[in-house]
DNA sequence: ACACTCATTGACTGACCAGTCAATCTGGGC
DNA sequence: GCCCAGATTGACTGGTCAGTCAATGAGTGT
């Protein structure tokens, strides 16, 4: 269970683990060669089978390990009952952002390749993701029920949106669409909050703001 | 360029693209053999390179005249001034939902294959995509010029939630996550208006309807 | 110092598959 | 009937790469 740690303190198998990261962000699961994993890691070929019985669990190992943080972390947020749904879907806005901010490569692998790619791969995965949906769900079940959210559209549905805008947010600057920089990461925060839960629309006015 | 129909009436080039459409939704893009397009369009394998240079230029077809229809139809929309901004929205997500109904595999292979897999392919995917945002945030735009939207929240912004949502929903639906009946689809179309443009939280009302 | 276990190595294999190509067919023009 | 262009065929090739394995190294207990 314990790290094997014989080596002088290294834990091969985390410097697999970190250079899959690099490697799968940088030429992508498909794209890159097991060697091209080794060869990162500074260590042979062969080890790499010592250590996982296929490319694919590297994967699957990153993913899990990654997104069974985030699950807890959600389910933590929702749990702290003095924060009102607003507050626990900033709150979780920013768990992910932070991700992206502290970890960009392994998130883009784990979006990219795995939540981007759900359908290649196992049930596995989905029923992960599905996890991730149902947390969020929670959330906004939470806000309904203490009249904060209302009740037209269903939660599932307002958790897909939420969820949704987030990931495109993630892709977008994956993909370079936006810039990124720390003042960027924290407003995007309050934005896509503001965004979910008041909407676009201007609110209606008694009076129509018409000025000069 | 006029389709090259010396056979039977039958556009082989048309069955390849088609066949290509059902075997990339059933097995995936890197999962199927040319081979597997070439058999189930009825035709030898070599055919397939007489009308395209290599598997890639099959799905980059796909995408591009499937995603040119697109970038046509949101033009379209912004153009008709009759229309608020709700209402250019509520076309753009129906067209897109159409499409999916309509064409489930064919946008199943755009989403998944390329629209989530930006990052494998060239620039070209990116610009198209980015052509897309870019359409969505011309509508906004105009919503917030006729004074319909706040300017809280930049057009590119809201776009982008906007674009997350409809593709979380139907990646969800091609998933399996969600229910696909006629009846979910229409109701989809004004949901996720609803959910971008009002937002989930209550309208704030002036006496706290707190009773019981 | 011996034996045992587990880590580590990297050359090798077997399978797979995209893309090629020379041969054959087909149909239209003359 | 003959010729040509383009359509169609499918066996073959070349390269790639995931995964194997037999050999070697290094730490641990006795």
């Amino acid at each position: 269970m314990a790290a094997p740690v014989r080596n002088g303190g290294v834990d091969k198998r985390r410097l697999i683990l970190d250079a899959a990261v690099t490697v799968f962000a940088r030429k992508g699961f498909h794209h890159c060669r097991v060697s091209d994993v080794a060869d990162e890691a500074g260590v042979a070929y062969g080890l790499v089978y010592h250590y996982f019985s296929s490319k694919e669990e590297i994967l699957n190992e990153l993913f899990l390990e990654r997104w069974q943080i985030m699950l807890d972390a959600i389910a933590a947020i929702d749990s702290r009952e003095s924060l009102a749904v607003r507050e626990k879907l900033y709150e979780v806005a920013g768990f992910i952002i932070d991700s992206y901010r502290n970890q960009p490569d392994l998130m883009k692998v784990i979006i990219v390749e795995v939540t981007r790619a759900a359908n290649s791969f196992g049930a596995l995965h989905l029923g992960k993701i599905r996890e991730a949906y149902g947390g969020i769900a929670e959330i906004v079940e939470g806000g309904r029920r203490d009249g904060e959210l209302k009740e037209t559209i269903s939660a599932d549905f307002a958790a897909m949106c939420f969820y949704g805008a987030i990931e495109q947010l993630l892709s977008a600057w994956i993909f370079d669409l936006l810039p990124q920089t720390e003042a960027e990461f924290e407003r995007a925060k309050g934005l896509v909050v503001e965004a979910i839960c008041d909407g676009l629309a201007l609110p209606v006015a008694d009076e129509p703001g018409v000025s000069g």
